[in-house]
DNA sequence: GCCGGGTTCCAACAAAAGTTAAGGACGCGG
DNA sequence: CCGCGTCCTTAACTTTTGTTGGAACCCGGC
């Protein structure tokens, strides 16, 4: 894949997402971006490393992460092509968790310095990358109320959906099946539950007839218990940008 | 209190988080600020409203919260005073969580128009902002952390530790004491555990000779291991602007 | 000084989640 | 086609946390 391909899904996502003008389309069409290839299940940035580069995703699947000093591991958030995982590391250098892929993955990089010369020559998009940050910490404390308040079921059901919007928005969902590329320890990992009993919810949903989960793909089978389960109310992701 | 007090507090805070020039600091202390007073436990700005202010913190506590539908609250951050709760309105526009007091307080409220005119016209402050949303969602990060992988007294450590550094800042700890005001009802939604588990917490606490909690006060009393139970490592609050 | 309401505190029991251990399925590489 | 490793699956047991309900406490207002 490309620099031009990697550009063309940033730009898709930017257009269906704020209210992006041809000019500064042009600009972020412009920017300077190299590609890297990784395998799955790689750091891309570590924790603690001093950033210099903003990554965009191409293609594959990737989580943040933080590791506490008893080793158990959280997921912060999964992402998607056409998302910059990152961004924040533009005006916090030195990142205080890790980005990682799940799959291979194809991811584009800016560096910072670019991205700063930009916002200073084109505020509308410094304001619509600010936006960005601003929807992934949204994004955050709906994470915070998952983990911190719903049981076990609602929390797997409650992930799942919002990466169906996302998944959604860019084309990717396929009639009642998505994809989810990730083991039953890393569930465990996003929901702050263990590995083992990631199994088990995973088994009662599926004896409930809700949904389906197999390597790494989700199908759901009764969207209505699916929903009523997941307490979900997509008015966090902030899709419409004239709100 | 007035807003040329609030506009001082502001100030202060961004003097010791940022790299704020003389010029920038008159451009702040030129911005028009309405004051208005709040008793304890009321909201300021709910879930679902369309902002039009920014709301900064003059005096007194603030929590962001979000309550899901079986009516659960989880707290998401406690804030005092010199911080803006909801700067990230600016952007998007209409709530996703609700913004209340925690005791009486005197807030002041600077309208999105007036911001967004600044940030056009001075830049530097933009990025002050945008970075200062950052480390919000940095925080909420470690909260994620928080909630999904420590066991309950660790929680409760830790969130006490994130307040005491952040008071620490604006000279509001007091030798070992530094103020909490909440109920243990309060402390469970924050650590998403119930309060009559909180109460265990604390007992346990207490027992063990760690700290004292009387009336939203608390008194630390083996610093070693209050530390330890906290795995606190505060390089997610990025105090040091020059990193 | 004495209510009254909100905290705090606690005990007993129930439910959810963690731990440990072990067998089975499945895909990949030789 | 076999063997190996990873992931999934389950069971039995332990620990943590939630639930319910009630008593003690404490402060502010009358």
């Amino acid at each position: 894949m490309t620099g031009d391909a990697i550009r063309a899904a940033l730009v898709r996502r930017l257009r269906l997402t704020s209210n992006i003008s041809e000019d500064d389309i042009k600009e972020i069409e412009a920017l300077p971006i190299s590609v890297r290839q990784f395998p799955a299940e790689m750091p891309v940035v570590r924790d603690g490393e001093r950033a210099t580069d903003c990554c965009l995703i191409a293609d594959g699947f990737c989580v943040r992460s933080k590791t506490i000093a008893n080793g158990k591991r959280q997921i912060l958030s999964i992402h998607i092509p056409g998302e910059i995982p990152d961004l924040m590391s533009l005006f916090l250098h030195v990142m205080d968790h890790e980005l990682s892929t799940l799959t291979p993955s194809t991811l584009g990089f800016i560096s910072h310095e670019t991205l700063q010369k930009l916002h200073r020559r084109a505020p509308n998009i410094a304001e619509m990358f600010w936006r960005d940050t601003l929807i992934d910490a949204a994004m955050f404390r709906e994470w915070i109320v998952n983990v911190g308040q719903r049981p076990a079921p609602s929390r797997l059901a409650h992930v799942m959906i919002e990466l169906r919007e996302r998944l959604r928005i860019i084309g990717r969902v396929d009639g009642d099946h998505f994809e989810m590329p990730m083991t039953q320890e890393q569930i465990g990992e996003a929901l702050g539950i263990t590995a083992v009993h990631a199994n088990r919810v995973i088994k009662q949903l599926r004896q409930e007839g809700i949904l389906e989960f197999h390597r790494g793909r989700v199908t759901v089978l009764d969207e209505r218990k699916f929903l009523e389960l997941a307490d979900f109310d997509d008015r966090y992701l902030h899709q419409s940008p004239t709100l």
